[in-house]
DNA sequence: CCAGCTTGCCGTACACCGTATCGATTGGCG
DNA sequence: CGCCAATCGATACGGTGTACGGCAAGCTGG
């Protein structure tokens, strides 16, 4: 009966052998053109181009371009996922998954202005805050405080995301040749200190410091 | 010779008095749209409507959508900066900023959706991210680690604000009636045992944690 | 007080967007 | 082979941002 997409967002569709398209390759080649071209480039006509098909034909395998965002998303979410057994010691394996979240936040710049429109939760996603709580387990919290570690590693891991995925954030830009130092004391010294290339550095340096917080607050002596 | 907006993004414009329209004006009723209706509501012609006038005269005081999104992030970011002496304690100092954001970003959802549409620091950021480093001043580190430390503060605060600007992040949506506890043991267990609202209170917990964090790390024993 | 000029305001138009509707085409199975 | 469901596509509608040029309102110099 419904010709048209599927009624349940995140329903798996059968491959449709012998077609050319299928979900899969319209959401892929989305993400390749977000990739490349940033968020705003990907456009329903565009993206058609770049399969060599009409804008319309897209629609049998999706019901909106909303959701198609929604499908990107989910997808570099399952990047994020741990496949192997995660490390028994809590420090290990949340740096794990916050490295792991890290590098596919880095490797796709669009995921949070794609993910700042709908909040929307995918599978991927719930796999993903399911792999954050278990390894905070060994800690043996109760189940509020292991949320709140969570929730810890998980905000600290996407605000740095945030501010490293729009590079002006902390670079001069057009308007603004240069930070008068007499208007901006702290910040012209702190600028001009900076290494430029050692975002990743800075990030591993800022999520160990925040592990010796969780530690020093919620771990308990006898492990 | 420039009858249309200022080439220079940020400048200053005069009130231009005896006329109905400014920047201040535009910039405002945008913002009070976008509070009551969402980003997506913002609307060159609605906005028009919104203050009685047709869609293009709001270009004689922007240059272009874009500017006019930069000129409300701005705007708001300039409720987060302190006006009053900044402590000396620089933990009393960096939560004291650390909740003004919050604060600004809670009452203002589309804050980060529209951020992440540009990333270009208004003048505002700019005033915020000095008192940031400026609040880091008494723990004396070298300028690099006072950059390590401001940002691993505001990369926490930006994304606890990113969860919860999107309430489907921590709690069961459409598609998805209940969490299977037996595919999301840890997960269903966790959220079971959530108070639904207090995030403010996640929020400073979070923030002690990591302020811990900073203070074994890189508080000398001297203070 | 008026001429002239600068500037704010706006009517029209264009390219692009997402997508509703429905007709044409195609592939796989009985 | 013939049927039928499913895929693919042409056309069209209402929305968007904004380029362009005309009109009018206010200030300024004579």
């Amino acid at each position: 009966m419904p010709n048209r997409a599927s009624e349940l967002v995140w329903d798996k569709t059968k491959p449709a052998p012998g077609r050319k398209l299928n979900r899969d390759v319209v959401v892929g080649a989305a993400i390749a053109l977000a990739d490349h071209e940033g968020l705003d480039a990907v456009s329903v006509r565009r993206i058609a181009t770049d399969l060599g098909v009409r804008p319309m034909s897209l629609y049998t395998h999706i019901a909106t371009k909303d959701d198609l965002v929604r499908l990107m998303v989910d997808e570099v979410v399952s990047e994020i996922i741990i496949h192997e057994e995660l490390p028994e010691d809590w420090r290990a394996a949340l740096g794990r998954i916050a490295h792991s979240s890290h590098a596919a936040l880095a490797a796709h710049p669009w995921m949070l202005q794609a993910s700042t429109r709908s909040g929307m939760l995918g599978p991927n996603a719930l796999r993903h805050a399911e792999q954050l709580i278990a390894a905070v387990a060994p800690l043996r919290l109760d189940p509020a405080d292991a949320w709140a570690v969570a929730g810890i590693v998980n905000d600290y891991t996407l605000g740095h995301a945030l501010r490293i995925a729009h590079p002006a954030a902390d670079t001069e830009q057009r308007p603004y040749p240069t930070i008068d130092p007499a208007v901006f004391p702290h910040l012209a010294r702190a600028l001009h200190a900076r290494t430029p290339d050692r975002d990743d550095a800075t990030f591993t340096t800022g999520l160990d410091t925040v592990l010796d917080g969780i530690e020093r607050r919620f771990a308990r002596p006898g492990r």
